[in-house]
DNA sequence: CTGTTAGCGCTTTCAG
DNA sequence: CTGAAAGCGCTAACAG
């Protein structure tokens, strides 16, 4: 019991091969008698038309590509889950890649993605802001092969794609304005992406901020915290530097573990240390207290990155200007900040 | 400047398309200055071998489905990411549909499925207990299509295929034990998966340890969730009816949610009472205090399933047996649960 | 060493 | 109303 085919079909009916073909096809060419035997037998037999062959034909394969540096960041899920919904709606499926932050494994993946198999590719490059000169000739050979491409949060202006990018930088302006507003004198960052362009974004946002309400920039002020580092040893050394009153931790992971460290040393959160996150996810909102979090709306960007995506494969036409899609991050208020007095 | 096919080198260099085929794929029959040329000239254009061709001549695709109801949960995704870890290992890619608990958005996609652009399946069925009898058609369609299907964590006896299951009522049982062990008397769960038969084995091997230790067993103490029901009303009235000691709450979010609760009645956890969560995530080490929880290794279950699934694509021999991996849970202590006192 | 042919499963002219 | 043939891109006998 294999697979069944219209060739099977065709020789059990006696018939050609193309006149099954047209009668699983409803065509009006064939009579309804024949049409109606045939079908019966196809549905019994469980047939289904062989979608490669169809890919095949069609020269496409109504797939996209998505790939995401890690999986297990609720960020990337939350594209996903976006890019998801889309695709569904649009008749597209998904083969999902993940890097694991792997600039070889970006690589190879993108390698196999260029031979066909998707219309298609999402993608948020893994690579370091210093490696994307050198990367990006691999991305740059997808668009050789003519494949649609769209980057989403981390991006590079050496690629010519659209692209979804958050904004960072008033991201980071926005939430070093609320805690000067709520009365924080004295802002650190601890930054566990200080690898990444989208951290930079945030800490110029950060420090425009301070320029115009007359705070001054230090540096020390800003930690960057590498994945070998101790972050408990990190914000002793910060606690100790100088007093300080609000911490913008650049992920959620470290904002919850900022505030259980904080909390351990006698700090209160919020009446001792502000706090801020940013991504927002599913950690912030239930830990004691709740951290404010700015959120990046990661179902919105993977919609919208879907979408521009699809259409630019349905659209042959305009191949020529590319969009750049700026989302605008929110402020979600929660328990870890004072309120604005005034 | 399109996708750049054999025939099109073939006519470059004025060879027959088969030439070129095996000049590029090193074949000793070729001129070592015609393969130099040829491979020289196809790098240069970024040819790809067209996937497709391929899968239609090869008759797979090296690609596996993964259905899961729902990627904003944890131990989905900790599942996704081990079947991705060992299907990438395997050359597999994965394409990835998400069912949002629809039954029939899950049939529509096992209907995609089993078109051919998958070579195996692995699925977490969203169908509750009672829908499993109709809906086990879908999922046998799949295997008269010859499509390997693996199924884990929610597994139906009426589905002849590899499964992977978690051993729930074990995981139940030994959350109990410990409890009691630690001193509670009055054991309450909160089952918020009512409609799954998996919060049944959970609660069947509660009762086991209840027995064993001489505990009455009270119908009243395991209240069901159903998604539009007020968990904190659900909670008062639990905890009027008796003095309840220990909560196991039957999955992650559930857990967090009771305590935050509990905490804001004025009990103490896990001094007044104490609290075991089901599906070890990343929110319940997080909260304060961190919540001792059942961990079904969604990671392993992951791995597990991909290797079955790869195995029975690659070995079309023995057809007959399937076999059932139960896989054990451990109990992760952490601050919501009293010591063993002994 | 290179070319011809057939065929993977399907649709689509174009003939009968 | 039904069938033959071509072709999507590629590989693998089999000839030359």
């Amino acid at each position: 019991m294999k697979k069944i085919t219209l060739k099977d079909i065709a020789s059990e009916f006696g018939v050609s091969i193309s006149t099954v073909s047209k009668a699983i096809n409803d065509s009006h060419e064939i009579s309804e008698k024949l049409k109606d035997k045939i079908r019966a037998f196809a549905k019994d037999n469980h047939y289904r038309p062989n979608k490669i062959a169809l890919n095949l034909l069609n020269r496409n394969t109504k797939t996209i590509g998505v790939v995401i540096p890690n999986i297990l960041n609720y960020f990337f899920v939350q594209v996903l889950y976006g890019i998801e919904k889309i695709t569904d709606e649009k008749g597209y499926s998904i083969i999902t890649c993940i890097t694991n932050q792997s600039l070889e494994k970006e690589t190879k993946t993108l390698e196999l993605l260029s031979n066909g198999s998707v219309d298609g590719v999402i993608i948020s490059s893994a690579a370091q802001e210093d490696e994307i000169p050198h990367h990006a000739k691999h991305l740059r050979d997808l668009s050789e092969n003519q494949i649609p491409l769209v980057m989403f949060d981390r991006v590079s202006d050496l690629i010519n794609c659209d692209k979804v990018v958050v904004d960072d930088f008033e991201a980071g302006y926005k939430a070093t304005k609320y805690l000067i507003e709520t009365g924080c004198k004295t802002i650190a960052i601890v930054n566990p992406i200080a690898d990444s362009i989208i951290g930079r974004f945030r800490i110029e946002g950060y420090k425009k901020a301070l320029l115009e309400n007359n705070f001054s920039f230090d540096e020390k002020l800003v930690e960057a915290l590498n994945p070998n580092e101790d972050l408990e040893l990190t914000l002793s050394l910060l606690l100790n530097y100088k007093k300080i009153d609000a911490i913008i931790a650049l992920d959620e992971i470290t904002a919850v573990k900022v505030q259980n460290i904080v909390k351990s040393k006698g700090y209160n959160v919020p009446n001792d240390i502000s706090l801020i996150g940013f991504t927002n996810g599913e950690l912030s909102k239930y830990v004691t207290p709740a951290i404010t979090m700015v959120s990046q709306h990661g179902k919105y960007i993977g919609e919208l990155s879907a979408n521009l995506l699809i259409d630019r494969i349905e659209n042959t036409k305009d191949f020529l200007s590319f969009t750049t899609k700026l989302v605008k991050t929110s402020l979600i208020e929660r328990e870890s900040t004072l309120t604005i007095s005034n």
